[in-house]
DNA sequence: CTCATCTTTCAGAATATTCTGAAAGTTAGT
DNA sequence: ACTAACTTTCAGAATATTCTGAAAGATGAG
């Protein structure tokens, strides 16, 4: 009986976790061979990952490069087998340090890069003295460069915040997070 | 000329916000609407919208609902008028404040449940006690709770971040974040 | 109550993403 | 160098998501 139980719940995890795979912009396969490695906690190859997951080998061969790519899976050997074997970062902290660094080199990086493309596709107040161009017009200028100066500070807030949080110091600041949800630093008090 | 060179501008930076759509885990059409609503700082009305997104109606109005549901986007109105305008939240802080509220309403806190029934699949090592599995099997089944549970703790911190973030005493901990990322805490000193 | 104006809904069309499976590519052993 | 074992690729199929537009549903003025 017990032994179902825990492959009933390994497909369950596999299952929730797959669910969350379009809110993280990742493919839900992905998600779920990465549920399937980490909940098993076993080094897994191809032929185990399609036969318990029921999908395709190509599908499966992707997935699992893409993991890779992440970097929140790693390979493994057995030896006297020439197959490959994959293993999943067991460390819940470290597998979240990864999609970190990942998703600020993938989308924060390239979107400061283009938010900074975009600001200077408009003059500053200051480069435009002396040109006629009506009082109206000048202010939406100043006003828009205004909210895409506001919109890259925040980001540049986020890309260093998370690198602090990816860098090897950055396990202070994984205690930090940690002791700031214990301590009680209540809105409502004296 | 000025004139076009901000409408490009805000083409540019519509375009730009709507590619991060894919990865925030919403339509590229909403992601555009509020990118449009926020560059231009003003309250549209729907046909404002359509025009300038080449949207259908039926499109745009299902957009600007998914915003208002987010909180990110507010009603207008102009006297003598009976057309809703919308306008979106100018303060960038304000807006991920918001969006935090949702992800975690609707990502951590489903997801934490599930965790907490999956752990509840699989019996604790002192719930077993006198049952006669083999200590091979109770082996694997401890390994596999402790998994969930590190899964677990993990985003009861991150929700618990979230909420102290988006609270009323949030805006503390964004002054936080900023100073963190000005400080410099490197990793290499005496 | 009726009309005119504006908003929402939703079935089907258009589009985008993901998956399959067979073929091509790679590598280790002999 | 050949072969068997294994992995990757990719065109087309399957699936899922998003969009359109017309019809139905509101709402307020008169």
């Amino acid at each position: 009986m017990s032994g179902d139980a825990l492959i009933l719940a390994q497909d369950r995890f596999i299952a929730v976790w797959g669910q969350m795979s379009g809110a993280w912009g990742i493919s839900r396969t992905m998600a779920e061979v990465h549920a399937l490695l980490y909940i098993t906690g076993q080094a897994l190859c191809t032929d185990d990952i399609m036969e318990r997951l029921q999908i395709s080998r190509g599908n499966a061969s992707m997935s699992i490069r893409s993991l890779l790519d992440w970097g929140i899976v790693e390979r493994a050997h057995k030896r006297g087998d020439r197959k490959e074997y994959f293993r999943a970062e067991q460390d819940v902290w470290a597998l979240f340090r990864a999609i970190v660094r990942e998703r600020i080199a993938r989308e924060v990086d390239p979107l400061l890069a283009s938010l900074h493309e975009i600001r200077d596709m408009t003059p500053t107040d200051r480069a435009r003295r002396g040109e006629a161009i009506p009082e109206s017009q000048k202010h939406a200028a100043d006003e828009h460069n205004k909210r895409l100066d506001d919109m890259l500070q925040f980001f540049q807030v986020l890309e260093k915040l998370g690198n602090r949080f990816v860098s090897p110091a950055g396990r202070g600041l994984q205690l930090a997070a940690t002791l700031l949800t214990k301590m009680d630093v209540g809105g409502a008090r004296p």
